[in-house]
DNA sequence: CTGAAAGCGCTTACAG
DNA sequence: CTGAAAGCGCTTACAG
C-alpha cells in the first residue's frame, strides 16, 4: 500500500510529494525529470513512476522564479491579418507546444516603436526564446535583445551577419525571378506596385529594379508605391490608376497577392483583358489566388517550413546546443498560372 | 543624495528595494502598488515615487507563484485561418494588454478533444481568465473549467443559461434574416450551402430552415452540407454542383463569405449570371466581399465589438466585480449589396 | 552520482 | 492602516 501523497493547496502534487513517494530528495526528482546531469538510471525510472502515479506536473511559475527563465517563447509578427504570418505561427506552435513551450504572440503592426515596446513587455516575463520577423529592428530593440541574452531567431529574411540566426529566403531573388519571368514572356513595361512598404517589400522592389535596369527597361514612372496597408481594395485602385494613367504598361507585378487579387477583380470590372492586354503577378501565393479569373501567377513562399525550421533552431539554442547552420535559406517557387 | 538601490541578479529592482527606498515594509509596497486595501495616501505616493525612480516592475513569476494566479488570459479559438477570429483576437488583446494581461492563444481546429487538451495545458499555467469560442464544449472541458474556478467568458453565441457569461449574437436570427431577405427579393428555391459544420454553422442552418419551412418552401434537396473546412475552392465546387444538379435553385445562401466568394468566382468562370439567374449570399462580411463581382450581400458580424466586450467582462470578473449583464447580444447587420 | 541549504520575489493569512 | 512571519514550488550553486 502506498502512502497518500501530501497535496498542496491547489490539489496538485509537488516535487516534494514525488520525492517522498520515490524515496529520494527533491533535487534528484528535479534532475531526473528534466534529464539534466547524470542520475542513476534506476532512480530515474523510480522517480518517473512516482511522478506518473501522482500525476505530477511541474509548476511553471515556480520553475520560472527559481530558474529566472519561463517556458514562454515570444513571437513578434507585423500583423495577423496577413495570412502569411498565420501560417508561420501555426508551424511555430506545432513545434514548440510538444516541447513544452507556450507561444506568446506580439503584433507590431509594422511599427518599429511598437515592436520595441512589445519586446520590452515580453522581456519582463523572461521568455526562454524569441522569434522576430525580419532583421530591421530599431536600435533600442537590438540593444534590448542583446542585453537580455535571450536566444533569438529571425524569420522571413536571410543574413550573413555573424551571430545572427535566421530562417527565410531571399526576397530580392524571388522578386528578380518573377521580373525575369515577365520579361521572358515578352513584357517590356513591367510596373511594380507595392503597399505597406515594409523592409521585405522594399527588398522585392530592389529585386525588380535590378532586373529592369539590367534589361535597360527601368523607368521611375513604373514604380507605384503606397504606404497604406495592403488590401484587395487598394490593389483594385492601384490597378485602375496604372492602366488609366500609363496605358503602355503591359504587366503589373504586385508585392503581395491580396493587391494582385484586387487588381484581377478590378480588371474584370473595367474589362481590361488579363493577361492579353496586361499581365498581373503577385507574391506569396495566398488563399484564393488559384481561384482567381484568371488564376494568379505568383511566388510561393515557404512560410510554414520557415516557422518549423525557426522553431527547431530556437529549441536547439534554448537547450544550449550548437547550431550548425545559423542562416537557413529555404528558397521559393515561381508559380506560373494564367495571369501572365 | 539617494542610496544606491540593491539589485537582484538580473539587474531588476525588487519589491524590497522599493520598500527600503520608500522607508516602508515590502508588504505595504505590494499593497500600495496594487491599489489593494486601504493604504495611507501619503505612503502610496511615496511608494509610487520610489518605484518610478527605481524603474520597478513586478516579477510575473514571483507574483504567480505567491498568488497562485498568473497574468495570462487563455483564448481558445477554432482557427486562425478564419479572419473572423483574427479580428476577435486583436480586439481582445487591445483591451487586455493595457490592463497588464498577456494573451495566450489556443487553436482548437474545431475539435472538441483538442480544445479539452489545450485547456488542460493552459490550466497548468493558472490563467487569470479564459475566453472560449461558443458554448458547445465537451463534458471534460466543462468539468475542467468548473473545477478550476477560473473566470470564463464565452464568445460568438448567446445563452440564457444562468452562471454562463457570454458575448455574441444570435446566429439563428442572423441566418433567418438573410433568408427572409432572399424571399423578399422574390427567390423561392433558396439553397443553403455550408462547410465545416461547427455549432454556429448549424445554428445558421436552423435559422434558414425555419424561415423556409414557415414559407412552405423547405426541401431537403436544398441543403448542401460539407464537413470539409471552408475555403474559396470548396465554395466554387459547391456552387458548380448546385447549379449543375439543381437548375431550379434561384439563390444560394452560403454559411461563410469565403465559400460565397468562391461561388462568385465560379459563377464568372461558368458564366452563370449573378444575381439574375441565381442570387448569392454570404455570412460575416470578410475582407474582399465588397470587392467581388458583383459585390457580395452578406451579414456583418460584430466580432471586434464582441472581442472588446468579452475582454471587458472578463476584466470585471477577474477583479471580482459584479457583472450586470452576463449575456450580451451585440446583434448583426444585413449588408445588402449586388449579389442578391 | 546525490543531497542539505539557501534563495528566486512576491502575496497570504494572521496580528495588532 | 501597517508589519513580521511564513510560504508558494521550484532550481542554483556548493559540498561530498
Amino acid at each position: 500500500m502506498t502512502t497518500a501523497p501530501r497535496r498542496r493547496a491547489t490539489g496538485r502534487a509537488t516535487l516534494t510529494d514525488v520525492a517522498q513517494a520515490a524515496g529520494v530528495s527533491p533535487i534528484t526528482v528535479s534532475r531526473a525529470l528534466r534529464g539534466e546531469r547524470a542520475v542513476d538510471p534506476e532512480l530515474v525510472s523510480r522517480v518517473q513512476a512516482a511522478a506518473q502515479r501522482l500525476g505530477y506536473v511541474p509548476d511553471p511559475a515556480a520553475r520560472a522564479l527559481a530558474s529566472q527563465r519561463s517556458s514562454h517563447v515570444a513571437v513578434l509578427i507585423p500583423a495577423l491579418s496577413n495570412a502569411l504570418f498565420v501560417d508561420l505561427l501555426e508551424a511555430v506552435q506545432r513545434e514548440l507546444r510538444p516541447a513544452g513551450y507556450q507561444t506568446l504572440i506580439g503584433v507590431t503592426h509594422y511599427d518599429r516603436q511598437e515592436e520595441e515596446q512589445l519586446l520590452r513587455e515580453h522581456l519582463l516575463h523572461r521568455p526562454a526564446g524569441l522569434i522576430v520577423t525580419g532583421l530591421d529592428q530599431a536600435e533600442g530593440t537590438r540593444a534590448l535583445m542583446a542585453r537580455s541574452g535571450v536566444p533569438c531567431v529571425h524569420v522571413m529574411e536571410t543574413s550573413a551577419e555573424p551571430g545572427v540566426f535566421c530562417v527565410g529566403f531571399s526576397q530580392f531573388d524571388a522578386a528578380a525571378a518573377m521580373t525575369r519571368h515577365l520579361l521572358a514572356r515578352g513584357r517590356r513595361r513591367v510596373a511594380f506596385a507595392a503597399a505597406q512598404l515594409d523592409p521585405r517589400t522594399l527588398q522585392r522592389l530592389a529585386g525588380w529594379r535590378q532586373v529592369m535596369q539590367a534589361a535597360g527597361l527601368h523607368d521611375a514612372t513604373l514604380e507605384w508605391l503606397n504606404p497604406a496597408p495592403s488590401s484587395l481594395a487598394l490593389g483594385g485602385q492601384m490597378f485602375e490608376q496604372i492602366v488609366g494613367q500609363r496605358p503602355a504598361v503591359d504587366a503589373v507585378f504586385f508585392c503581395n497577392d491580396d493587391l494582385a487579387q484586387g487588381a484581377l477583380l478590378a480588371a474584370a470590372r473595367l474589362k481590361v483583358a488579363v493577361p492579353r492586354r496586361v499581365a498581373v503577378a503577385g507574391f506569396n501565393d495566398l488563399t484564393g489566388s488559384d481561384q482567381m479569373l484568371p488564376p494568379l501567377t505568383t511566388v510561393r513562399t515557404p512560410r510554414s517550413a520557415i516557422g518549423s525550421a525557426a522553431a527547431r533552431m530556437l529549441l536547439a539554442r534554448m537547450r544550449g546546443a550548437a547550431v550548425a547552420q545559423p542562416n537557413v535559406d529555404l528558397g521559393f517557387e515561381l508559380l506560373v498560372r494564367d495571369s501572365t
